[in-house]
DNA sequence: TATTGTTATACTCTATAACTATA
DNA sequence: TATAGTTATAGAGTATAACAATA
């Protein structure tokens, strides 16, 4: 993670704004796999291009807002609530506990796992990147109407929540 | 490109379903950008899973459609319509050759660049994905409701349009 | 024996930069 | 000089498998 750039972020932007030769995707537009991969590209492109101007590191959202919400969470339980192999996870940790956002204590329960919780760093680094979403989210719901807000919400989840439940 | 194995595909299946302590996430699941990539990766990864039963390259949807939209493409105006940079084209592009889905025939004017086109082969192992994408997406029908599938597109198709256009 | 976390390793996808050949 | 496509290289993100410590 070292984080000298981030290059799917405003490379997508630049790409995807100059189409020089007009909708050579017609076909693809009704495919919603399609869109939707494209919907979570844009609106992450967009979401780093505006937290990397502030330094800030888009991947550790999920990640802080978990252990916030879950303090003395393990890295188990951590790696099934973001959906990652606990492997992966290591890295992360490390790099956040480098940036003094987390703290690992030993589970006195049981030594072979550790209780992860934000410092107060941490909790500020999140209210940061809180208040950046925030602003993403506004923008995103200009777009759609906000009032269509709940209503993609909820088909997002019941997507999610379906497809992965078997 | 070796095709062993479709890694993100199962395995993100898997994982999403054993969900062992409850809802840790309840704070992420008013976050849009969140919910748009959680419901993009279980949406490819049942795709994946489905094709990849039939030994079909799910990757290969999009660049499939485009030549077959637009035969005699060169690898510029795919790259953009794709949104990928063209360098990355290159190996895809042989493999689909490999696989005798697609013919590269210089062009006669333009001595630098390629006119793709789709062989038989390839239209019809484009139709067999599309057979699979149909399916698919008629689950995803089931699921948000046949109805919403044409708000939910126009949503998407919004967000990545005026995300990008800047 | 089973589980938590780490390490070693590998694979996919994507990008940038330098290059070749044409224009 | 500029453009189309290729190659070499790198990095982010993820996974699996083997391992050490602990249960």
């Amino acid at each position: 993670m070292s984080r000298k750039r981030a290059p799917t972020a405003e490379t997508a932007l630049e790409m995807a704004g100059s189409g020089p030769s007009e909708r050579l995707t017609r076909n693809l537009d009704e495919v919603l796999a399609y869109q939707l991969r494209r919907a979570q590209e844009a609106s992450f492109a967009a979401f780093a291009a505006r937290v990397g101007e502030a330094g800030i590191w888009p991947g550790w959202y999920a990640l802080l807002v978990v252990i916030n919400d879950n303090p003395g969470i393990n890295q188990r339980d951590l790696s099934h609530a973001v959906g990652r192999d606990k492997s992966t996870l290591t890295a992360s940790l490390r790099e956040l506990g480098k940036a003094g956002l987390i703290e690992k204590t030993r589970d006195e329960a049981d030594q072979r796992s550790f209780r992860i919780a934000l410092t107060a760093a941490g909790q500020r680094h999140l209210a940061e990147l809180e208040f950046h979403a925030d602003a993403h989210n506004k923008r995103l719901d200009r777009i759609i109407g906000s009032r269509n807000r709940t209503i993609l919400l909820q088909m997002l989840r019941d997507l999610a929540d379906n497809l992965s439940a078997e």
